[in-house]
DNA sequence: AAGGCTATCAACCGCGGCGAG
DNA sequence: ACTCGCCGCGGTTGATAGCCT
């Protein structure tokens, strides 16, 4: 604390080790040693004792901070003196408040490391973690009291429940061994998927969501702004709709359209996903009820989900630490390969691969950034895919399914539908899809995640090693007009609201309420945002050493701060796989 | 003017990572 | 392999200022 702000000692009490028992008597500052122990002056610094801590780091330099005391007779232990450096006598410090531009970069950077706030103030020169810190809990209070979204509409990746068709056609075809899709039915419909995913295969950089034209065209709109690039030369308006826009849905519970570039340069600004969209079949009625209960209405967990604080405790929840757009549940490797081992190519193709070793060895790909989330998660994701190599060849071999094996395979959350040769990911975010919602606790939720995605007797029958009696037949011509038709219509503003996120017993007079808010929103023209272009692909731009970088902080510092929507986007095409770095620089990058 | 409430800020606390011994 | 101390980080607390009623 600036002396000259000095708002008077407080009583500290005596409980902590590492500082001694504060002498908190407007003492000079200089320790006295009692004992042979020197007693650690608590509460706000005065101008002395700065003179003195300055005087310190100006003869020995930062750190070794115990030995200020020792030095330099300042009676505070060193702890209080690197968070007094830190925070208030180092150089280059802005004491002004902060810029709008800084505002926005917290958001950004809050959106993808969480509350790491030394991390954050790394990326803003002169800001301290204390600062940002302050800052943010500081605007997460105002958002609460306001009902206003955490993050700013245009930050927030929206998703649409596609994985849904997906689940409930491929899944439930596989499931029920329908022979009849095989030669050619099956490619119709991946044709079909890859091509509705290339339509949309810009990614927005900035956390918006992109709608094709053509979905934009069907659901009424006249697209505007469309890139003319990427695969296909399907045009695509940039379209934004956040939670800012359902009324009720404040926060950061948002759907977003899990483009596969989205798997691939995934930023970890993530995405919401719908509980629904993850579960990658039919529930039992209980889990069923259970996601139900997790998707999307007014006043539910999920909701609120947005309003987490580090420090806030919403009631009836258990403290919840991460950022909306941000999840531990997130498995960058799963966002890569799938869950289940494949890796998607740019050009769309769905590849099966190996686990992360083979997928290194093969590729020069990796995520255009890498922290120490990033890393954790990687390495949790090999240890999942090595469980799931072994468990796999357990449910190969029979779909006699033990409990262990419920456990171990459901670490997985692996769902292998093999269509002619290659797979298709029922939900390439599945991982995460519970755990996105589940607002109610901090922590991963793994055992909500066994409950609902471990159906080990399904899993053996997507895997075609198991013959798992069908209880309704659907015809090949029935499911590819059903897939055609949910992919096209699940992606409506109505449908998905109607089905993804909101409740389905919700009240229809608020699906329309809300239904408006977004048509009333892609009604606007949003500015260009950051979608990266066949023509300018910003991971391309950037510079080498921040395309090697291992670390998510370099990639998010290269970032425009002070464009919250740039231009640039990217493409399938412009951006290949193999121009992405090798991911072993995630897996050998060192923590922070 | 007084009291209550909220925002802001500084500082403390506990914990975990890490390296040295 | 283990312990210990240092350091940094994130969470929390408490004082004060300012606003509102």
């Amino acid at each position: 604390m600036n002396p000259d702000k000095s708002k008077g000692n407080k009583v500290v009490s005596p409980k902590s080790q590492p500082c001694s028992p504060s002498n908190d008597e407007g003492s000079s500052g200089i320790s006295s040693k009692v004992e042979g122990r020197t007693d650690s002056k608590k509460g706000p610094w005065t101008s002395e004792e700065d003179e003195i801590l300055m005087d310190h780091v100006r003869k020995y330099g930062q750190g070794n901070w115990n030995s200020v005391q020792k030095y330099s007779g300042l009676a505070r232990c060193g702890k209080s003196c690197r968070l007094r450096w830190a925070n208030h006598l180092r150089p280059n410090l802005k004491k002004l408040p902060f810029t709008p531009e800084e505002e926005r970069k917290i958001m950004e950077l809050h959106s993808v490391m969480g509350n790491k706030w030394a991390r954050m103030a790394s990326h803003l020169p002169g800001r301290t973690d204390n600062e940002i810190k302050n800052y943010w809990n500081t605007r997460i209070k105002r958002q609460q009291r306001a009902g206003l979204p955490l993050y700013p509409p245009d930050l927030c990746l929206q998703v649409v429940d596609v994985n849904q068709l997906m689940n409930d056609q491929f899944c439930c075809a596989e499931k029920r061994n329908d022979k009849t899709l095989s030669g050619g039915k099956y490619e119709k419909l991946t044709n079909g998927f890859k091509s509705f995913m290339a339509s949309r295969q810009q990614l927005s950089y900035a956390s918006s969501v992109d709608i094709p034209c053509s979905m934009q065209k069907s659901w009424g709109f006249e697209p505007q702004a469309c890139s003319t690039s990427g695969q296909g030369g399907n045009s695509t308006k940039r379209s934004k709709i956040c939670e800012a826009v359902f009324p009720g849905c404040h926060g950061n519970v948002t759907y977003v359209v899990p483009t596969y570039d989205q798997f691939q340069i995934q930023h970890p600004r993530m995405v919401f996903w719908n509980s629904k969209v993850g579960y990658p079949f039919e529930p039992s009625a209980d889990s069923k009820n259970l996601l139900s209960s997790r998707c999307l209405k007014s006043g539910s967990n999920a909701l609120s989900n947005s309003y987490f604080s580090a420090s806030s405790h919403l009631p009836g929840t258990e403290k919840m630490e991460l950022p909306s757009l941000q999840y531990p549940g997130i498995d960058f490797h799963n966002l890569l390969a799938g869950h289940n081992g494949l890796y998607y190519t740019l050009d769309g193709n769905i590849q099966s691969s190996g686990p992360p070793s083979d997928f290194t060895g093969k590729s020069d790909c990796t995520l255009p950034h890498s922290s120490g989330l990033l890393e954790d998660l990687v390495y949790q994701s090999q240890g999942i895919d090595n469980t799931y190599k072994e468990s796999s060849e357990k449910s190969s071999v029979s779909s006699a399914i033990t409990p262990g094996d419920m456990l171990e395979s459901s670490k997985l959350n692996i769902l292998n539908v093999d269509l002619e040769g290659r797979s298709v990911p029922s939900s390439p975010f599945g991982l995460s899809a519970d755990s996105l919602l589940d607002d109610s606790s901090s922590v991963f939720r793994r055992h909500e995640y066994y409950e609902y995605h471990e159906l080990p007797p399904f899993k053996a029958s997507l895997r075609g090693e198991v013959a798992t009696p069908s209880t309704e037949q659907v015809s090949t011509s029935k499911l590819q007009d059903k897939v055609a038709s949910i992919i096209f219509e699940s992606v409506r503003p109505d449908v998905f609201l109607g089905e993804g996120c909101v409740d389905r017993s919700q009240d229809a007079k608020e699906n329309s309420h809300m239904g408006d808010a977004i048509v009333a929103l892609l009604a606007q023209d949003p500015a260009p945002s950051s979608a990266f272009s066949a023509d300018s692909c910003t991971w391309n731009n950037m510079p080498q050493d921040v395309q090697e970088t291992s670390d998510v902080d370099d990639v998010v510092a290269a970032l425009p701060v002070q464009d919250p929507a740039p231009s640039s986007t990217f493409s399938l095409d412009s951006c290949p796989w193999s121009n992405m770095p090798s991911v072993n620089h995630i897996s050998d990058g060192k923590h922070d």
